[in-house]
DNA sequence: ATTACTAGTAGTCGAGTAT
DNA sequence: TATACTCGACTACTAGTAA
């Protein structure tokens, strides 16, 4: 568990921009900031360094600082149990996309038993082997990564004799105002920020008759 | 400037559920959840009942705990400090209500000089002397709470030699998509969270031509 | 300018224990 | 049972300073 110091310290950095770019700032400002000595700042930099929270190269006259997805995760992290506390309110969030045809990988990752098991516990349904996949324009991907600040559903990662499979995020779902159904982040995700994965324990493209190129429409809980 | 470790603790506490309501726990059961000693817990309790972030009471075998407003206050002001970090993007809220004849208190209030220099330096405009009252139903009175979540455009209280004014938070906000203004919420509001108060530098009731019972739709911006 | 080491010190922790 | 005090141990801080 991050140390409450070290967290603070992060949350500085993440304030002044470090999430998604490279910022130049020196071990003197962030001692100012975080109302310590440049001794201690330079401490603790080294430290999130270490821990691989942020990434930093030393310059001429000061250093460059970014967070990594690591550090961003923890962050958000916090955020996310904070929501939980400060807004209880069970709210949804609905994020269109277009069908098309993917690479299939979804069904044998969807019938792995590690994963299935903790489906069949976590969401109450075992799903249909296989995924739904929609192509998001860039309104609904800011939806999607807006949904990944909330608290997911966890499945943890597992491993075979012949390979290790990551944790997957999910949040269930109700596709086309029909079908309950979960959305799934991956880790690394096959396709990234532009592809909203969907499981349901039925074949959804039949059950709604859908075919390449339909707009579906995807109601998150969470 | 709270410290890191007492932050800590204080959101282990909110976990429990003290933000709304009394708790019954132990220093020990705290100090497993925040993996430390129990002596440190007490300590860490003591110093947070000092400082008026929890309400604590003793009772025969262990403690009755309650975040104060304030405790909750400082939570959510580092809730909001990170959703700006990690949500970059403006956005808004609607937030509908039905105009109601006030008590005629807001134009004595937002006339008050000290609340008039700093409306016209932060809002940008010289509000009108008098506020738009909205009763709200439950839902809307549900988003008016979702945005006290947000950061808001801060203006501090201030004293004259007879009384003294507590500080109002404010939002940007659209008035039945016309006219700017501004919602205000003050810190021991006149009539509590099933009201919404707006401000804006013209006299609202004659601009949009409303009455009592009129329906307002107001898009606020955080 | 910076970063970051060493050394001395201030502050925090938790075992023991009184209440 | 609890809370919370004392006190020795340890951790984390900052001043001084080298690079």
């Amino acid at each position: 568990m991050l140390k409450p110091n070290l967290w603070f310290f992060l949350f500085h950095i993440a304030k002044l921009g470090a999430t998604n770019r490279v910022i130049r700032t020196s071990s003197l400002e962030l001692a100012k900031k975080t109302g310590t000595s440049q001794q201690t700042a330079s401490r603790l930099l080294i430290e999130l360094s270490k821990r691989g929270l942020v990434e930093r190269r030393i310059v001429p006259r000061g250093c460059e600082l970014k967070l990594t997805s690591k550090g961003v995760e923890e962050l958000r992290r916090l955020y996310s149990e904070t929501r939980v506390i400060l807004e209880p309110k069970e709210e949804f969030l609905v994020i269109e996309g277009e069908l098309f045809e993917g690479l299939e990988e979804g069904r044998w990752y969807v019938s792995q038993l590690g994963y299935r098991k903790q489906f069949i516990e976590r969401l109450g349904f075992d799903p249909y082997p296989g995924t739904l996949n929609l192509r998001l324009d860039p309104l609904n991907q800011s939806l999607r990564t807006k949904l990944e600040s909330y608290p997911p559903i966890r499945i943890r990662g597992f491993s075979t004799k012949d390979r290790s499979f990551g944790s997957v995020n999910c949040y269930r779902a109700i596709v086309n105002d029909k079908v309950e159904g979960a959305v799934i982040i991956t880790e690394r995700g096959h396709y990234g920020p532009s592809v909203l994965e969907v499981i349901a324990p039925v074949l959804l493209k039949k059950r709604l008759g859908l075919k390449v190129g339909s707009k579906v429409r995807v109601k998150v809980l969470y």
